[in-house]
DNA sequence: TTCCAGGCAATAC
DNA sequence: GTATTGCATGGA
């Protein structure tokens, strides 16, 4: 899929955006009193070189949450849903689907700012199910789901498996979005109507890292393409990228 | 006003 | 398997 000439370039073009964009501290948790860099869209809960996340149970719901109400909108948009949800329930599985179930339309009102709500609220209510009988079955409180039985959850992509994966779990499974595309595509590297999972397999097979820079790497693609690729046409005033253009 | 945002599922070929 | 469309809201 890629020239040998070139089977180095995932690596060097991680090492440029960690040189121009430093550490991005995903996932970013809203109880966590984080640095505020001058990210683009960011506001706060970001831990830059400090992979020991999540601390707990709640905080890996919490990702796992935010992978939901993250679809196709912004993230300031999910930290205030987060927030509002997190004054009215604590962010584990039995709770967020005992109150969706119960007081449907607050539930529906805290989430609205996200979009989606009819979608994201059965999603949510589906996702809560899936670790509620996980941990019933397994009687494992820490048990990793697996990819496959993620994406059987209706409201559950290639990506949101992904993220959850990587960012809830810390397992090596490299998430891909609409900005890796972009800018891939861009650059040469891959075609613009190529799948998810031949995608995913291109960095997974020629990006060298381990489940931290995985991390990192998603989020520095997402940091360089809010700057470059979110007005078309895509990448043309990326510079920072142009050396490593095929 | 139009376009875009850290997608997914259902449907149609 | 691949392409298209509806889903909701807020901000630039």
């Amino acid at each position: 899929m890629i020239n040998s000439k070139y089977k180095n370039n995932l690596n060097l073009i991680f090492d440029k955006l960690l040189k121009t964009y430093s550490y991005q501290g995903w996932w970013p948790f809203i109880d966590y009193d984080g640095v505020n860099p001058t990210k683009t869209g960011a506001i706060s809960g970001y831990h830059p070189k400090d992979y020991d996340f999540p601390k707990n149970s709640n905080q890996k719901f919490e990702v796992i949450i935010g992978s939901i109400l993250t679809q196709n909108t912004t993230w300031p948009s999910v930290e205030q849903a987060l927030n509002n949800l997190n004054k009215l329930v604590d962010f584990d599985p039995l709770s967020i689907l005992e109150f969706a179930n119960n007081n449907e339309e607050p539930f529906k009102n805290a989430i609205r700012c996200v979009g989606f709500v009819n979608q994201k609220t059965e999603y949510l209510k589906n996702i809560s199910n899936f670790y509620i009988d996980l941990k019933e079955d397994l009687d494992k409180e820490d048990e990793i789901p697996s990819r496959k039985d993620l994406l059987a959850v209706k409201g559950i992509g290639n990506e949101t498996a992904d993220s959850i994966l990587l960012f809830a779990h810390k397992q090596k499974e490299f998430k891909v979005d609409s900005y890796t595309k972009r800018i891939f595509t861009y650059l040469g590297y891959i075609k613009e109507n190529d799948s998810y999972m031949s995608i995913k397999n291109f960095f997974e097979t020629n990006f060298s890292g381990d489940v931290n820079m995985f991390q990192e790497y998603h989020a520095l693609i997402v940091e360089h393409a809010k700057r470059y690729y979110s007005k078309k046409p895509y990448g043309v005033n990326d510079k920072i990228l142009n050396e490593f253009k095929i």
